[in-house]
DNA sequence: GATGAATGAGAATTCATTCAT
DNA sequence: GATGAATGAATTCTCATTCAT
């Protein structure tokens, strides 16, 4: 199984992210997913060993995709709230922008499939972060704790909100984003 | 007349939670569950509609839980960081105590069938809440946002971190548990 | 297995006409007639062996029931065309006041279930037609043929008629009641 | 990429008949039809929505097929006595060349099913007929009435005996088969 | 390389029947 | 005698996957 032809990986993977956000894991057949993709279901296997393949694969991409979504190409990295910012208003742009994806995403996270993924490639999703938080604890810029920690109380609130607005539908406003970063500011800064 | 049973139900939604969160959604079948639960397949389908209505039903279950668990019977809700703590430590508690539970919850409430009992339901979760945050707004120790905003500051990183140490295996040590609290009350603390 | 209670029999056969007109045999589950019949399924069992033996019984009674419809108690069976009239007349009347029992009987003719009971029970259905027939042969008064013969040319159409009517909704009016019959009267008179 | 295959259609419907026949409606599963036809039940799914749509396309299938067997291709349908015994014959002679596909009809003629099927699809199966009737009629050759009067009494009774001589094996002779076919003219003619 | 046809394995669900009270 | 609970076996149907062209 060689990759043949890379736009129809592209739809492949496009058609599979939107059966499986609207009819969940457990309703997204290969036949939808080829229907969608406007393949042959026997198509798919010669890109793919099998489904599950397929959707780790998937899953590999768009974590990484969204691993770079927080760095802007030529964004400095300097230790500074300013950066950290930036960054984090990137990521929610991006998740906000790329909404089915980060659905798709957060509906794998917890499956089990998906665990043993992580276990065994151990993906470090995003070495930059691991730089920038380290060289802001030597600056004093932001807490000393383990990076984990940092990460979390960066990014899971506005996580936690995004998700929940796209289930209620209500958006956040501009004066509620910069309040949930800047609070998200306060937990982890000096 | 054998008499129906309630620990029966309590079986199936134990059988249910440990099949889903060993194999996935995908993964877990009626017969599957019903020979963890050591009953006849046909017998769930005595006490419950059809699949959709057992996982629905047991979702509820659990999150009716869940919400109950914040608050000790017998807790004073005064508005001050101690019992914003407590209540923040009581859940981390009953998270870590039922890990299981907890996992089931996280496995589905990305998925489709979830998100529709959530709007067809409404379940106030915690209406506790509410009046908790409302009052300590009013008394200056909170900021003063929409509670949304402050419930997703106060929880949602500590339940990414249960969530990461469950698949790395890697506990929080009490130190870190108690940055990680002092971090998310630096947040939504005036 | 005795007989406990007549009355409830018959509520079950009744139940099980309804369910089964309604819904073909392959619709009809015991427990949608115990349902029907407002007892539990468990107690069909006290008064039939199994399912097979219900519709088997069931049949037959209805079959003899059918029988004994063309004869009024007291009628003399001169051998006339009015008696053939009569007769003929008796029968209608009985398959339109009983549809339902005549559309079971219908339903059920054709299946192999059924035709092993007719082979078995070598139920004869109405041994007085036989009489009348061979006497009206002897009489001249209607051809000289095999009695099946004259049974079928005498009541089919009707018959095919009642069943026609039934699904199109269209009842026959008297004139041609009395048309069908003079015509099938042609056919078997001499 | 094989060739889907009319030759495959054609097999699961003998094996259809074949099973239907044998077992009734209630006692035939796709898995028994699908191994008489030699396929995988997952095949006839390929070809039929489902076992509803399966048995009324293969109803309609030989409905339409005995519909035709009264009619010789060349046949001059002239209004005469002679054309009637033809057509009756043509009617005999199929149905006892097709007992099978005959049954099957019979079979399911009562079934609620079917009932629906020809509601809905309202097969007018014999236009032919009409005119033939109409024509006579108008000739003074068969008696002046309704058209479904016409055809059961011309059919009815002979179908009837069909029947019963398949359950009780014994055939017609030719005698008795002219002798139906002159009582029934007898019922029609003028 | 691409695909419609084909299928074995398994899914959810129902059913006739038995059991315990 | 009556019944709700329980179930093994069967049913319809779907699905991931392979095959032949």
């Amino acid at each position: 199984m060689r990759i043949k032809d890379d736009e129809k990986v592209t739809r492949i993977y496009q058609a599979a992210i939107k059966v499986v956000n609207s009819d969940g894991f457990q309703g997204s057949s290969m036949s939808k997913i080829a229907k969608e993709a406007d393949v042959s279901a026997a198509t798919i296997y010669l890109y793919f060993e099998n489904k599950d393949d397929m959707i780790k694969k998937l899953f590999i991409h768009l974590k990484s995709k969204m691993g770079h979504s927080y760095f802007s190409e030529e964004s400095d990295l300097s230790s500074s709230k300013g950066t950290f910012r930036t960054i984090w208003l990137n990521h929610y742009q991006y998740v906000m922008e790329n909404l089915e994806e980060y659905n798709f995403l957060e509906n794998f996270s917890n499956c089990p499939l998906i665990e043993r993924i992580e276990d065994e490639n151990k993906v470090d999703y995003c070495p930059t972060f691991e730089s920038l938080f380290d060289k802001s604890k030597l600056n004093g810029l932001i807490i000393n704790t383990n990076n984990d920690l940092i990460f979390s109380l960066l990014f899971s609130p506005i996580n936690y909100l995004v998700k929940k607005s796209k289930s209620t539908g209500k958006m956040l406003n501009t004066n509620e984003l910069i309040e949930v970063f800047e609070a998200s500011w306060r937990a982890i800064s000096k």
